[in-house]
DNA sequence: GGATTCGCTGTGAGCGCTAACATGCCAGCG
DNA sequence: CGCTGGCATGTTAGCGCTCACAGCGAATCC
């Protein structure tokens, strides 16, 4: 920086003022100095700057397992929208999402000089780790959170699961039977209790969840259960790869899907319209989310230099797509075929 | 950290002494500055560090699209790999992973101050950039990258490639056909020359492949077209997703899988084992990819450093994953049921 | 015409840390 | 007994940048 100054004729001081665009540089010094610095092949160094400033320009993104398709979109979606807001996105991943790990990966964070970090937090542990997170550092979840006292960007998961719900119930299913994802999991319960009061309030019998763990095994094993109860009709399971298993799991004990059991599905993971059958599913925009939590993160991180409150989440609303999985309810014929001797209608 | 040192009775360098396990520090003034700095709830200042010595201990990943599977699933093990080697991963990730874009990105990192950089590249045109990347930063090619003098971590697409269609061949199908990825895309032409010179070597027929882009969407175009060619008895598929919509158009079809046509697919998903029927693909163990190629660049960093010469790559073996999809070749007969007219056998 | 303002530029200090050298101490040696 | 050498510590100088302030000439004002 001193070279390049030496180089234009001017103290480094100016040669700063140009690169930061300050106005208090007459025109021609400053061509004088671009053209140095392209000479000269100069290159800011952000690390010294980051000493000076005390700004790093670096957010960081907690996330246990980003090889799943909802976290993984959401991190794409936060780091291009960090890009175009001039930050980095250095994350910490790590295997488990619990209390002790969550706060372990906030503080590596937080040494390495990150400004605000977003937790991809799913766990009701993690989101309580969150609420006693040091206050210094402004924090965003995403995806999910605590219930209250914190910003929380995330889909509506209570009424995505209603949409499911009622959409079953409207197509005249007299209930819906309900796959779970992993106890601990905040989206999961938010998802059973929209199913659950959808049901409650349409007068439904509310049948006992099974609980399954995000993956298509688990599906697998909850699909088999219900395969076996003729009575099941219509199925809402709490994500799209649970749904396939629980496809494949009909399939094998020849329960036809739409026609003997209607299913839906959550998030529409791109996959969807190419299972068999097609899967009706609740859309998540993931990209959206991300990009949202990221606005929040930066505006919380601006209102705490200014000394402003902080900042509120944000929900985005959940689309149902209907595909080929669900059906209008019949009564199942009493006989398989030919004509029922007693004509017994209903 | 001044203020530690007070504290203690020493002077600031003897607390960084402390900090960097130095070992001419005597066991009495170490834990003294050690409660210093618990009392005084002292954090070191990353940053300050890095400008002083010139180490960030932090490295970047370009990577196109974060969503699909495989980038992933190695980003998810590079950062553990980081992680456990001391490191923080930023990410860059884009859009498009043309020529332009990529060093557009390797150049914010830098500017970022990373020491070194891994490229998920998959295009070939993003490939010939790296050839021309600055030479003083260390740079690795995850999954796939230039041919000759680079460092390149990736799963042996040639040989996983080859895996599938021996399979099929094995199996008794007189050929195999083969659905590509996207042109571009490195791994699709290192596949289908795996594909193209398995059969030649088995002399036989080359059909001329189908071209994808790793959407479910194209495989499923893709099988609308094999299905109506009742020669076809075995797809080869570049990736799992596009077996889904291949899988999905066969059944539209009214094509039986494996009965009909044997089907393998690439990558393993986790989904792979719940499709309809259950997938056989080729394992490709990304997390193996991810933390393989973060202990080449760190090791091609301590190289830089310590001025020995530059990395060599590595390749990680494929594995054939046998589920469902795939049976022996069997002669159609010549006429649905019943017994044919005329026996010519063959 | 001297005081005031404004636009442009330079000076010095310091962000929090580490590297290199300097210091003082004690043991061991001939 | 003085000399060497290892050890524990202190001192000084930066790393490359920005901030606060000072300076200086030209334009503006009464």
């Amino acid at each position: 920086m001193a070279d390049v100054g030496r180089l234009a004729g001017v103290s480094h001081q100016t040669v700063s003022r140009v690169i930061n665009g300050s106005r208090h540089v007459s025109p021609a010094t400053r061509s004088r100095v671009l053209a140095a610095m392209e000479q000269l092949g100069y290159r800011p160094n952000s690390i010294a700057r980051a000493l000076a400033t005390g700004h790093t320009k670096t957010l960081g993104v907690v996330s246990s397992d980003t090889t799943l398709y909802g976290p993984a979109s959401t991190l794409f979606g936060i780091e291009r929208a960090a890009h175009l807001a001039g930050y980095f996105i250095v994350i910490a991943s790590m295997k488990a999402l619990d209390r002790g790990t969550i706060s372990e990966a906030i503080d590596r964070l937080r040494l390495q000089g990150v400004e605000g970090i977003l937790v991809i937090v799913s766990d009701v542990e993690g989101a309580e780790a969150l609420l006693e997170a040091p206050p210094e550092i402004p924090l965003v979840a995403v995806e999910a959170g605590p219930e209250q006292g914190f910003p929380v960007v995330s889909v509506d998961q209570r009424a995505g699961a209603a949409l499911a719900t009622r959409h079953l119930l409207d197509l005249g299913h007299p209930t819906v039977h309900h796959v779970t994802g992993p106890p601990n999991s905040i989206e999961s319960r938010l998802r059973i209790e929209g199913w659950r009061s959808t049901l409650e309030q349409a007068g439904a019998e509310v049948p006992a969840p099974l609980i399954g763990d995000w993956g298509a095994q688990s599906g697998y094993h909850a699909g088999r259960r219900l395969a076996r109860d003729r009575a099941v009709s219509a199925v809402f399971v709490a994500n799209d790869q649970m749904a396939l298993g629980l496809l494949r799991a009909m399939h094998e004990a020849e329960r036809q899907i739409p026609d003997d059991v209607s299913v839906v599905g959550f998030d529409d993971v791109p996959e969807a319209p190419f299972f068999t059958p097609p899967l009706t599913t609740i859309r998540q925009d993931f990209g959206e989310v991300g990009s949202r939590s990221l606005a929040v993160l930066v505006r919380a991180i601006e209102a705490r230099d200014s000394g402003r409150r902080p900042e509120e989440g944000s929900i985005v609303a959940p689309e149902l797509i209907i595909r080929a999985s669900t059906i209008a309810h019949r009564v199942r014929p009493a006989a398989h075929s030919g004509a029922p001797v007693d004509s017994r209608s209903m």
